[in-house]
DNA sequence: AAATAAGCGAGACGGTACGTCGGGTCTTTAA
DNA sequence: TTAAAGACCCGACGTACCGTCTCGCTTATTT
């Protein structure tokens, strides 16, 4: 196995040349036409200084995504659990609707052929937002607001589940405005009352 | 430009190795690892004879999924249909966790990078399961198992993108045994009653 | 192993622009500053196509060299052996300090850190070289001007090693007009007579 | 431009790791396969450490070839220059075909495509020995036993060229035995007598 | 004895070229 | 007339070393 470089050694100004440029390229010829080698070329970096710092350039990527995102702490808390809910959802559906969508479709696609990707993406991203949401879930079920008797791991399933599926296969175009109907649908269950 | 291919000359014996091969080799040796140049090889078949009547090892591979599992025609209707989506989403689980599974999210996978793959795993493979759902959920709501004001089309989303979702992102290990707890969240609802 | 290509399918345009741009580079910027991907792009050919056909740089240039040098057939034959050495020595020091004796250095010089090319530039340069000068000492030796009790091959070796090796080492360099007494010495001798 | 560094100044111990482990690197793994970098892990020392005495690896290899032959004295002397010759022509052959000889053979190749090596390679390895070589045959000279109209440095490359020659080319096998035939071809001359 | 400068081990850096893989196209041969 | 076989151009891969460049850490004077 060849030695672990020192990560105290890494360049600081060559480190942030690459994650710009890589999502940078990402965002102006789309995450699939990315390469290594023009990733390299345009931080004005040896192709070798990536793969000594990551695995493929999906990991770069990924890396730079978190980067630009930056610390997870989006979750509203207005005291009405519905309102909440929906208005996530409208910002997960504007924020993926962009170049950064496009971007973390790439990535999950990457992810399907690449265990270990697929193992950083879902802690370093989406584990993060997935928590969150379950402490936000906690408050409301302690609120009364939401049934004590459904693991709120298992509601953040439900209620974000079926907007990133569409996302990946694009069934239908999503529309941020009527979030607020399908959190109705999903409190309320599709039973008649 | 070179003219149309006639279909009609198509070697069926050519055309059903090609597909043979494709789904065996993506079977055994994973997804991403398949090459048309594999699939040709495998096939005994000239690598031209591929691109001639498909543009991609993705279409190849699609068709061959949608030739193997046969026209869709499994939806359950027992006249509950609280268990027939139970049943159903124990299907889809099984069906997608063996070495199909993998092959359906290495579809979706290269979809998120070509629109054309997209719209065709959607038309061959999506939209008929979801069709059938919405009939079987039209039945459920004329026979007032479901509320009339949700289009089934969303039903199906809700009750189904959560799994699909869970497959490509593998955030959990998907478990066919609570799939009616799970449709009893989705049909009562998360609030408490 | 992989299999071999076969050798009627390859291309001649190809094939010729690949050594014409190799033996045009090395001319002009020295044979170690060629590369293949160089000789790939000034013959506007891919770099495969030279993989396909030649192990290294080094088999291409000197399959190269031999094309244009052409078939040997250079040995002259007056009836005077000493003249005939003499002049056939000052060709090969004019021969060798043009660019062709640079290429020629560069295959040498490779040839001691790789036995398959060596083998080649023996077999396929020098050999028909040195076979040559034996059948022009043989009848010398038959026309009673050389000993019979030497082997001509020996005395290939004795007349033209220290030119090559001069080349080789540069120790001094080389005078063409000389080559007259040189080939005395060699003839009648370093012991006074 | 950076001043030049105080040889005074250079670590012994460093110094003698890198030349006894770029000698054995080249025994062990060939002289074309060793590189900078592995010299310098094997010696326990940075790479700078070595660029900073040598320009190449190559003159390193060198420096550390003639620290282990030692200062060249093995011009035998016993009064019959044929024997003499012969036998040192033995000593070369014996010496040279050993790893020593695989070391040489990579300088001279090197030196091919670098006339400061090659400077260093004539002046520091083959010109003492030559040297030696023209003060014992002056000697001969002086004692009639060899041509006084022959320069003793032309005898020199008549009498060794064509050995180091069949080194470079390896047309043949070297023979330490038919050595004293070949000089007396060399001292009676290739004409019948 | 402290200050100071150099050499030093370590190893990251920007580069160049390597030899390989596979994509998608084009050509040849044989049925 | 098809299609197998496979060569072709091309772009990118991930690796190996090059020679240069910082980093702290010895050492070895030089005050």
């Amino acid at each position: 196995m060849a030695p672990a470089p020192n990560p105290d050694l890494r360049n600081q100004r060559s480190h942030r040349a690459i994650l710009d440029a890589a999502l940078e390229l990402a965002a102006r010829d789309g995450y699939a036409k990315v390469t290594v080698e023009a990733i390299a070329a345009a931080a004005g970096v040896g192709k070798q200084t990536i793969y000594r710092w990551w695995p493929s350039k999906a990991a770069v990527i990924l890396e730079a995504l978190n980067d630009r995102t930056g610390p997870f702490s989006g979750v509203p808390d207005t005291g009405d659990i519905a309102a909440d809910i929906a208005v996530a959802a409208q910002g997960v559906i504007e924020a993926l609707g962009t170049g950064l969508g496009t971007i973390w479709r790439g990535l999950v696609a990457d992810a399907q052929g690449d265990p270990r990707l697929a193992e950083s993406l879902l802690n370093d991203f989406m584990e993060p937002r997935n928590k969150a949401w379950q402490d936000r879930l906690d408050k409301a079920v302690a609120a009364g607001e939401l049934r004590a008797d459904v693991p709120t791991r298992t509601m953040v399933e439900l209620l974000f589940g079926p907007i990133y599926y569409r996302l990946l296969l694009g069934t239908d175009p999503l529309d941020p405005d009527n979030t607020t109907t399908r959190v109705d649908y999903l409190l309320n269950g599709l039973r008649p009352h």
